[in-house]
DNA sequence: ACTTTATTGTTGACAAGTCAACTATTATCC
DNA sequence: GGATAATAGTTGACTTGTCAACAATAAAGT
């Protein structure tokens, strides 16, 4: 037996539709298909690549736990994330006097070279993303994501 | 050789943390967890699941393909999660007579019965969430990722 | 000094998300 | 009415994300 429309009351009258948290999730996987799909074209490295590739060269050199720090990744998925980076030439890694558990992180030439290269692709495209937004939609979504963030807690990611 | 600091020119001058696609990748993740955790300890059943169970409640009876289109789930995830939800006695499907390849859903006594509990739990978790945000920027979220979903065009969810 | 605690990074196991091929049914269009 | 295309839903393979246990080193406390 079908059961049928429920009562008002119980389903009260905001739109039902824009629950937050699942109209991000699904923004949010648009937008990673958009990027993942664009930077494939440019450079042809996973967005992931990317977004670590990003932090070392806007730094210069790092380590990989500044990394973690920074960007929230997974301890997990960036150890093997820079192992494949690193095969494949893009990073380098030498030895930290001071601290024998970490290694400073740099790009290689080759790293550089593509990192060069596919950073004004990429931030051409963000500024298309924000060029859509008006000016109060721009100043409000950053702040907006950060209050989120901070009311969301310290859910998820494993220190 | 390590490589130092890159040129000013090179990697500009915005603030490169602030990279929207990433910035959003994380508040969903901390989200996303944070709603499971919640929803966890209200009724003991995945977030995904009670996407799921809200859009057959609101509508009191769908079909498959109807909720595919309305929350944009993936079908093959939209296909097992149902699966597990008819195993799990919260919904049950009846043939529809017009077309022999849909099936109505709808929500089991027990289904609804969890559906009416975790309503109004989870719309006080959206609106403490919304509560966090002012006045503007709660009206420019919405339209914001509206303007941003749209613009990241239809990569991903195979049709 | 030496025990305890914290940090760094690796690894394995698992859960969630994504894509594409495939069957069955219905709609469309000469 | 019969070929062609579209839609509904299932399934398998694969990718990505998440968590927790672990070894190695460093820092802190007594």
């Amino acid at each position: 037996m079908p059961i049928g429309k429920y009562p008002a009351e119980v389903h009260g009258d905001s739109p039902l539709q824009d629950v937050l948290t699942w109209r991000i999730h699904i923004v949010h996987a648009k937008l990673n298909a958009h990027a993942a799909k664009f930077l494939e074209g440019v450079s042809g490295i996973p967005l992931v690549h990317w977004r670590v590739m990003l932090t070392i060269g806007e730094n210069g050199s790092t380590t990989h736990s500044a990394i973690h720090r920074k960007i929230l990744m997974d301890k997990g998925q960036l150890s093997r994330c820079l192992k494949a980076m690193i095969e494949d030439g893009l990073v380098t890694t030498h030895d930290d006097e001071a601290d024998q558990r970490q290694q400073r992180l740099s790009l290689t030439k080759k790293g550089l070279r593509i990192f060069r290269k596919t950073l004004p692709e990429m931030r051409s495209r963000q500024n298309f993303l924000i060029g859509e937004l008006s000016k109060i939609e721009r100043k409000s979504i950053f702040s907006a994501l950060d209050k989120l963030e901070r009311a969301a807690g310290n859910f998820g990611f494993a220190a």
